[in-house]
DNA sequence: GCGCTTTGCGTGCCATCACAATAATTGCAG
DNA sequence: CTGCAATTATTGTGATGGCACGCAAAGCGC
């Protein structure tokens, strides 16, 4: 058994269900919006993203930040941006300081689509949630999904 | 705006905490993994799940059985346990009493590379959670991953 | 201004995944 | 015993992601 450290087995556990957590939602999440919205789990998460930076400011990120946020490679959320932009749910543009630069800029199209998704996101999350706060492994961590710590 | 319900707002940050953590941690322990052992996060999850059950009994785990605790489809799974199965890793063995059924072992080779390659996720699974505990608003979660639940 | 390095984005190629269809086996009703 | 539904694993197909690479633009030293 090579004796490993017990706090690195916890670790391991906790990691465990972190990601059987996260596969479990993310599948059911991902059925409900492909079937009622013809959108992915990602392509909803940009949208969102983009249309809250909407709401502070200008309303646009570039691919970079776009990356972050979604936790993609660029290459990925170069063919994201491209997906909703071919559908028209996106616009580019070229900043106009840097012209490496390109933001993305959710349209009316997107925003509504996203509107009309938005309950059936939330409604297969909140499923998702009481259906693993079943398993006592998954239990803490939901816990914490539901109360998010406090915001500043 | 359509105002949406503050609660399923909440939830939905949750949520999204949950996904850039999950993904966070996934990237960073693929690619080291990946370098020094030539193994995918997946892969060595599904040589740890069945290494556990070898602890406890025959070691034998079905495929439907293994899909669910690494959260993959079916045809996933086939293939992920046909792929370590050409590396010499894991063994496909008929259940005797159901011919449909197949059970999947882990190999010596298989348990040597796993002891192998546990340290190399151990150690990236740390950095990963020091980093992401600098974050606001992944810092509870991480806290829940390192002390799990009730180690029983 | 010229050339080199860095940065940001897009593309080719391959690996992996989900869904649908298929094959093999079991269980059950009649 | 026969036929049909249910279960399990596999295979075909299309979609998506990552890495390596290339191109364009910007920054910088001279």
């Amino acid at each position: 058994m090579t004796a490993t450290d017990p706090a690195l087995t916890a670790l391991a556990q906790g990691w465990c269900a972190l990601s059987a957590l996260h596969g479990r939602i993310e599948t059911h999440i991902e059925r409900a919006l492909q079937a009622k919205h013809d959108l992915s789990v990602r392509e909803y998460s940009l949208l969102d993203v983009l249309s809250r930076q909407h709401d502070g400011e200008g309303g646009h990120l570039q691919m970079k930040q776009v990356a972050d946020a979604v936790v993609l490679s660029q290459s990925a959320t170069t063919r994201l941006v491209t997906r909703l932009e071919d559908r028209g749910l996106l616009e580019r543009y070229l900043c106009p300081t840097d012209r490496r630069g390109i933001y993305t800029n959710v349209t009316e199209a997107g925003l509504l689509l996203l509107e009309e998704a938005r309950p059936t996101n939330d409604a297969a999350l909140r499923e998702a949630l009481n259906d693993a706060s079943q398993v006592p492994e998954l239990a803490p961590l939901v816990r914490v999904v539901e109360s998010p710590h406090v915001p500043a």
